[in-house]
Order: structure tokens, then C-alpha cells, then sequence
DNA sequence: ACATATCCGACGAAATTAGTCAATTTTCTA
DNA sequence: TAGAAAATTGACTAATTTCGTCGGATATGT
């Protein structure tokens, strides 16, 4: 179980769009707006989170990301092993080739850390997350930080106050 | 917390210093060859391990590195926090500031889980994980694998059969 | 004196991570 | 059917980190 930005970046979208799919699909816009993760980078992420099995995405105006089942049901630590590459065969993760074919001096030690992150975070969902209140604090103020898409077909709106907070 | 190899480097160059100083100091060549990572490399997280006070570097003939205190009272976060900038306060990790001064949506999450690893590695220290049986048994084999320099004016022995496993 | 070995800082290559760009496909709305 | 919205894909670049090298300086045992 790897720990990076990347991993990091995965669970904010994943709780943007668990906090906003209800009514309907999330865009990687809206996203990359309230969370300031490049779109382009969403994009990566999401094609990831997809193939695993975690998002649908739905293609076309109004279209964008859902969750494909129940918030309860996607804990933390399968985000992060969905975006992040399963190298632990090179590095002293997977096997025990650290050394020469053999195990390093350490092995033992990683695996076991490893296994502990991995159970923290499995205990952990994104309904869980949802209903956390500092979590719930930060999502509102996103909201009204960033103006999203939501209206389709609504006429251009010139969104005053847009430098204040 | 961050876990990165370096940190698990100088874990490993920990263990095996305090399994070998029991009578003398162990020399980073000898570290080195042991642990296959290179001397430049352990001179520079050797630096960081003494000025974090946990060894104690002898110079000259026979010199070499040994623990400054006893090896129940070094634990797995000591080492790695010692080795590891303390950039917490670029990241996400320290302040809330990860998203324009304000924390981000998970914040909170990161911070939790930072202190579940701390916490886990703090239980452990060197002489615990020296009592293992696994690190014991590779410790061995690394002894037979590697001729040290333990006697300091030994003739030079052309030591055969080093391209095999 | 000389060899061993820590100590120190700057430098550079390699690997990894983070992010960009360009193009395609699908689907909705008009 | 045209046009726009949005996912989808993959190659490419930039930034960071890790790993290792080099050249020296200092201390110390024989």
C-alpha cells in the first residue's frame, strides 16, 4: 500500500462526487474547480477509478462520473490501490526479492506496516467520510466558493464576487 | 509521517548496526556490503541518525558507528522521522493549508491516518525486531554471505564464488 | 607516517511522480 | 444534422525525489 499525492488526490474526487452524484452525474470540472485538481489529471485518475469498477461515467451534456454502488461499499484503501500502480513486486513489497532473490533485513517489517495502513484504511468509507463534520464543513464551503454547471442549458451568467471569499 | 526508502534504508542500516556493535563499531563498508546500499548513501543518513543523536560515530582504525543508547529506546518512527525532511508543512500534512490556505475536503483523514502509522511504528523498537526470528535468520545469512573486515590488518583474501546466489 | 574511517558539502544521473496536450468517441440538444 | 458537452485514450513534458559520486577534511590507531 502505497501512500502518495495521487492516492490523495483519488479519495478528495471520490468524496466530491460521492457528496454531489445524488441528484445527478458529476463532471471532472466541477471537480477540478472545487478541489483544484487539474482536469487533466482528474481525467487520468478517473480512467483508473473507472476500470476498477468504482465509477460509471456517463457520457455527453449533463453527463459526468456517479458512483457505481453504494457509498458504504468504497472504503479508502481501495481508491488508493485502484489508482496507484500494484508495483510491489519491485520494491520490498510483494515478494521477498529485496536482497538478491532473498528478503531484506526489513521485510517482515514493511509487510507488517503495510497490512496495518491497509486494515486503518479499509475501515474506513466514503458514507463514513460523508458524515464526518469537518468534512461536511469543507464540502459547503467549496460549494459556495465555485459556481458549478449544474443548469444546463442556462443562459451565461456573469458570477459576480468571484475574488472574495 | 512519510514512508519513503530512504526512511527503510535507514531502518535496515539501524538493525543491522545494532546487531553487530555489541562488541565493537560497525563501519558503513561493512553496513554496506551487508545491506547492499552504497557507502556515499549511508554516509549521508548516518549523518542525519547522529545529529538526530541515536548513534555515535568512532573514528579511526577499527571506528565505525554504534547506538547511543540502548536499542529497546530506538523505535521505527525515530529512525525515519530523523532521516526524512520535515516538509509536513508543504504538504497537506502539517498546517490545513492544502487548499488556498483553508484545508482541503481530507484533511482530517491524512492527519488521522499519519498518526496511526506513527503510532504503530512507535511500539516497535530495534531490540524488539532483533528478537524476531525472520530477522535473525537473514542477519545470519548476510554474516556468512559477507567477509567483514572485523580484524583490522587481516591479508587481503581473494574471496571467490561472488557472481552466484 | 600511514592507513582507516568518520565527516561534510556539492554535484549529477536515474527513477518516479505530477501534470499537460492533442485527438477521438459518445451523446445530448437544438 | 450540426454543434457542443463531456468522457476516453495515450503520448509527451516538467518537476521532484532518490540514489549515488566525487573530492576533500578531520580524527585516530598502529
Amino acid at each position: 500500500m502505497r501512500l502518495t499525492t495521487k492516492g490523495r488526490y483519488a479519495v478528495t474526487a471520490m468524496l466530491d462526487v460521492a457528496y454531489h452524484s445524488e441528484k445527478r452525474p458529476v463532471s471532472l470540472t466541477d471537480i477540478a474547480k472545487r478541489q483544484n485538481i487539474s482536469l487533466s489529471y482528474l481525467e487520468q485518475l478517473f480512467s483508473r477509478l473507472r476500470r476498477a469498477g468504482m465509477v460509471e461515467g456517463v457520457r455527453g451534456p449533463g453527463g459526468g462520473y456517479q458512483l457505481s454502488r453504494d457509498a458504504k461499499l468504497i472504503n479508502i484503501a481501495d481508491i488508493i490501490t485502484a489508482v496507484d500502480e500494484p508495483l510491489d513486486s519491485t520494491r520490498c513489497g510483494g515478494q521477498g526479492n529485496c536482497q538478491n532473490d532473498q528478503p531484506c533485513l526489513t521485510h517482515d517489517l514493511w509487510m507488517g506496516l503495510s497490512e496495518q495502513i491497509r486494515l486503518y484504511l479499509s475501515t474506513i468509507n466514503l458514507h463514513d467520510l460523508l458524515q464526518r463534520k469537518n468534512v461536511r464543513r469543507v464540502a459547503q464551503r467549496q460549494d459556495r466558493r465555485v459556481k458549478i454547471t449544474a443548469v444546463i442549458t442556462a443562459p451565461r451568467e456573469e458570477a459576480g464576487a468571484e475574488t472574495g471569499g
